[in-house]
DNA sequence: AAGCTGACTATGG
DNA sequence: GCCATAGCCAGCT
């Protein structure tokens, strides 16, 4: 596994509950601005992960909930957010900019 | 080995 | 405001 992949994992993981974060932020965050793409590629090996890592956290810059059918079934990202507070219209987050956890302003910079 | 793909984002017409 | 184009970069065919 890439360290990149681990990056991102460590990143998801920071995720509070009831909180969400873009794969952009991710990438920017890990300085990789515009690797947006490898952070959803990372999302999707997220099951090879020792782990738990809460990939239905992370959404696009919209808050739309793109990556849902990647759980297995279309419903499943749906119900993990709503069970953390989170309201889903849509497949779109209710108040994303409010909800919207950012990395690179909640953690330290990477350095 | 070379090209395609993708859970993205920004920009321009 | 919607559609097309272009960067991004690791994995897969």
């Amino acid at each position: 596994m890439s360290d990149f992949f681990e990056q991102v994992y460590e990143v998801v993981k920071q995720v509070p509950p009831g909180r969400v974060t873009t794969y952009g932020a991710i990438a920017a965050y890990l300085g990789a601005p515009g690797a947006a793409r490898m952070v959803g590629w990372a999302m999707n090996a997220s099951g090879r992960h020792t782990g738990f890592v809460p990939a239905h956290r992370v959404v696009n810059r919209n808050g739309l909930l793109t990556g849902k059918h990647h759980f297995g079934a279309p419903d499943v990202m749906r119900e993990l957010l709503e069970n953390e507070g989170i309201e889903i219209v849509e497949d779109q987050i209710v108040g994303f900019e409010q909800k919207f956890w950012d990395p690179s302003r909640e953690l330290e910079p990477l350095d």
